[in-house]
DNA sequence: AGGATAACTGAACATTCGTTCAGAAAAAAG
DNA sequence: CTTTTTTCTGAACGAATGTTCAGTTATCCT
């Protein structure tokens, strides 16, 4: 056998994409071999290498990929001006947005070690850029005399997560619906930061 | 060559332990191999064995014994009546003893994945344990009229995923102490408990 | 229709993996 | 000093790893 039918290079690089993702979160970067992934597609090992040159490079595209549009998710959003409304809604945004794709969320901050120096200094860059939208709000905020906050680096940081927490326990179908979940969260982020 | 001068069991044994620890903490369980451990400590990859069964039970004799010492430590810790006093003090030990085994709170976080069905029961009922030891402090403070929380079991998931922040950036020699970092957090801790 | 191109197979490559074990040397016991 | 026990070496095992590539077949283009 060689070319199978209805193959094409528009289906099977996403399926690729979706099956590495899948099997990345599950198992983790290092666990996960070439085989592993094909198989999941339905297709032989050496054809991973017409869409990727190597299986490091396969993960910084999925990496790089989640942060980019995390951040132009955000950028895109219509936000209102009072500080204490912006924040909700980087709260809300925040929650929604990763619990969508925790898949992604949790390769991007658990594989940063599988990278080679450069390709980690490209994500931890975007990553640097996601957090200092949210310490703008807080900057914002303090200045508007909103917020107390003694470090608004710390509270970035601390901020985030927290809110990165809610991927380690919830699933959908349980006790809270994710809109209870996001105000839960909001309450307590608005306390933290006011006096 | 075959015994080597001055080997003992009570010396190599804690050193391969240590070694993997380090290991598994900087690159992952999975991507650490038997020799690497045994180079690291000077030793060839067969005499591991003469100290655990396998590979897995490395892993998880290291995190079962890094989670029953953080339980202990708290156990054993003088604690005052006062809830809020109590969640301060909670804060400030979880901060402070985290932060002296990064790689341990790394690994028992991280690598839970690796760990078979069996294996990893053991481990996430002790971490429930340590869970259900804060959630009986904010409980307390609720009780006693001191905390305002919708919810107890998703505040205490919520102030172990900030705290446990902490470690992912804090640097010691960085431009904030240790102590100051507690205080930090504990303020934002108590305000987002409190009304 | 047929030729060009894109997509994939299947086998092979050199490494590395976790693990086992007979035997050798050091340490402890007598 | 001699015997026993502990500790480690060094080689070996089959299996799995990432990656390459010549060849084959489906699809696209004219």
């Amino acid at each position: 056998m060689a070319r199978t039918q209805g193959s094409h290079s528009d289906i099977t690089g996403p399926r690729i994409r979706s099956a590495a993702l899948k099997l990345f979160a599950q198992q983790g970067y290092a666990a996960v071999s070439m085989r592993q992934i094909a198989k999941e597609v339905g297709v032989q090992a050496g054809a991973l290498y017409n869409y990727t040159p190597d299986k490091q490079s396969l993960l910084l595209s999925l990496m790089e990929g989640h942060m980019r549009e995390v951040l132009a998710a955000w950028q895109a959003l219509d936000k209102p001006e009072n500080a204490l409304a912006l924040l909700e809604s980087f709260v809300r945004f925040h929650i929604r947005f990763h619990m969508q794709r925790s898949d992604e969320v949790f390769i991007a901050y658990m594989e940063l070690r599988n990278l080679s120096d450069e390709n980690f200094a490209t994500i931890e860059a975007l990553r640097r850029a996601y957090e200092d939208a949210l310490e703008t709000v807080l900057k914002q905020g303090v200045e508007a005399g909103q917020f107390t906050l003694p470090d608004t680096k710390i509270a970035t940081l601390a901020v985030i997560a927290m809110l990165n927490g809610v991927m380690t326990w919830y699933r959908s179908g349980g006790r809270l619906s994710l809109d209870e979940v996001e105000s839960v969260y909001w309450d307590m982020v608005r306390k933290s930061v006011t006096t």
